[in-house]
DNA sequence: AAATACAATGATAACGTTATCAAAAATTAG
DNA sequence: CTAATTTTTGATAACGTTATCATTGTATTT
């Protein structure tokens, strides 16, 4: 006799709960702002949801209205240091819109990644953000489903996007280091995006031609690209552990990012390299660890929470906007932060 | 003429485009086995649904079916470095289950927790997994939604709660402090969840009793609760830069998270303390940091991906049980890291 | 070939909400 | 005090899918 599995009440209980018509009851308890409805029978449905303790079906309503309230997120990997302050940074804005915020990791899997566009469509996502697993993904399933990526790459230029400028970000450190004296210059690349590379390389030896330095090759150096922040440290150390053993060290070292620079600053003390005395060291993101490290690791930071706002900020102008606007850009400036890892040159002492 | 607004063909459309009833048409697309349809229209309708580039709308489905097919995951900051590989874990089972994972934050405010109870109940989530913010939040909302905690807190004992024994992982720490001669050992606890402090306190008290030694109080040392590791990480540098003045420092500190041990590392280094020499400093969690820092750091790791995974698969169980059944505690043991920033007692000269 | 069994299909009713329109009630104007 | 006007309410049709049942079609048995 005890109903166990008590169903939960609909606008159709409280209806008959307070003796008006479920018309009534929708308006009253709809939520919508600029209803007519008199005071006292709103006061009785009120009443009566309470008693019946009626909870809005949000699938039902949501159904009725064609839309999902939900907007996706698609990353590579959550534990990936660079981005919990990136999602945060989207949520702060999106809650605030009334949207939810579906996660989805594909860890660099491109078929993953294909598959969670397909869930997108299939949930009716009003719009995604997407962080793009490389540089060759398709977003064909997304025709209609406005999004915007977390790039900065030309390969999406024909797309709506929000990147960090981490062209002019590489340069900041670069003509710092310059101006500190240093001429021998490492440069440190790898970890997420393979494609990076290449750019960077190019930027570099643009950087020593305009100041007619020349180039040693062999202060070019690549890491294996890592699936984990775990992985890509394991990968950096190897290379440092035989780089540094070297006779002819560079004063300082550029890395594309964190990871790579706290692999190197771990080596260098090991080896009992004075950083920043002997060995500067620049890395780039701003990842917490880079705060904990010693010495406490300079570093291009990248607003990571305010890449996030950006993001979901653009992403709702273009679900507002009608389609066939071109794709806007947006590519946020970096900041240099000059902690203890970065110094002057060492004075060239017996050459 | 042109229909810029083309709205998503649904199974009646694929119906007519191949001419037969709708109801032959969702048997097929519904994505169910066990349904009986001849070969030939089965292929007929496939083609149809791919010609008018049919996508199953999933929200109408769930509305039928009266199931949100998505489970919620509520915790205080994702950039909280604990909690991102949690999350994986969690999402590595739910996703293979079948569910969509929506993530709240309530940056410690429970308030904001409420709402988000509040959220869950509308949405229907068909289950949660929750990092409470507080050792007072209530549950009564969630009256007829599955969830599981994330806590080891005896507060919660009355619901189903997976998390790491701590207080195990805190006497490994402890016993092999000892085991390597240390005897004047601090303990440094603050950081989330103020209550935590008071057990800790007590239990390194028992853990001194049970070996005769009298405790120093003034080795029991408070940070402030900090709503962000960055917070966490300059209270405690502040409470270390004065605390490691004194003169008779101990030989070793166990801190309750990796991040007052990082700041003590830090603070140790500037001033010249000798990490593991002078000092052994073991900290609490095994995030990332820890592993990059210097020396790298000794730690009680917390399998985070594994509490994810557990509590997502608790999750799943008491979703498929029938309600009534008594509460189920699940604590995973922690691992004692031993990385350089721990080390045998120095031998204590001119005494 | 007729009777029976079984497989395949079609018609239709939900699911709980919101929106539209018509009807009723209350208010105001003449 | 009625007529016109406005406000408030009620009846009902969607939204797109799945599930139930009845019906048709096809194969099997006698």
């Amino acid at each position: 006799m005890g109903k166990s599995l008590k169903k939960r009440a609909t606008i159709v209980d409280v209806a008959k709960e307070c003796g008006v018509s479920q018309a009534t009851v929708a308006r009253v308890l709809s939520g919508q702002t600029g209803i007519r409805t008199k005071e006292n029978t709103r006061k009785r449905v009120l009443e009566a949801a309470k008693k019946v303790g009626y909870q809005r079906n949000a699938i039902a309503a949501n159904f009725r209205l064609q839309k999902s309230n939900s907007i996706a997120v698609s990353i590579a990997d959550i534990t990936n240091p660079f981005f919990p302050e990136v999602v945060k940074g989207i949520q702060e804005v999106l809650r605030e819109g009334g949207y939810s915020v579906v996660q989805l990791y594909n860890d660099w899997d491109s078929e993953v990644e294909q598959e969670h566009f397909d869930y997108m469509v299939r949930t009716c996502v009003e719009g995604a953000i997407i962080s793009p697993s490389s540089s060759t993904t398709v977003f064909d399933v997304l025709h209609s489903t406005p999004f915007v990526l977390l790039s900065n790459s030309d390969k999406f230029a024909m797309y709506d996007t929000v990147g960090n400028d981490t062209r002019s970000g590489m340069r900041l450190a670069l003509e710092r280091l310059y101006q500190l004296g240093h001429r021998r210059i490492a440069l440190f690349v790898g970890g997420s995006m393979k494609s990076g590379a290449n750019w960077r390389a190019e930027l570099f030896r643009e950087f020593h031609r305009e100041r007619g330095l020349s180039v040693d090759p062999e202060l070019i150096l690549e890491s294996d690209y890592g699936v984990s922040s775990k992985s890509s440290l394991a990968a950096a150390r190897k290379i440092m552990n035989s780089f540094l053993d070297r006779q002819d060290l560079p004063t300082a070292m550029f890395s594309s990012n964190d990871i790579l620079a706290l692999a190197t600053l771990q080596v260098a003390n090991d080896k009992g390299i004075g950083v920043p005395d002997r060995l500067s060291v620049i890395g780039m993101d701003g990842i917490f660890s880079g705060e904990v490290s010693y010495p406490p690791l300079a570093t291009v930071q990248k607003n990571r929470r305010e890449i996030g706002r950006t993001a979901a900020l653009a992403l709702l102008d273009k679900m507002k906007s009608k389609e066939g606007e071109p794709a806007r850009r947006q590519l946020l400036s970096c900041k240099l932060l000059e902690r203890g890892s970065m110094g002057p040159a060492p004075i060239a002492s017996e050459d």
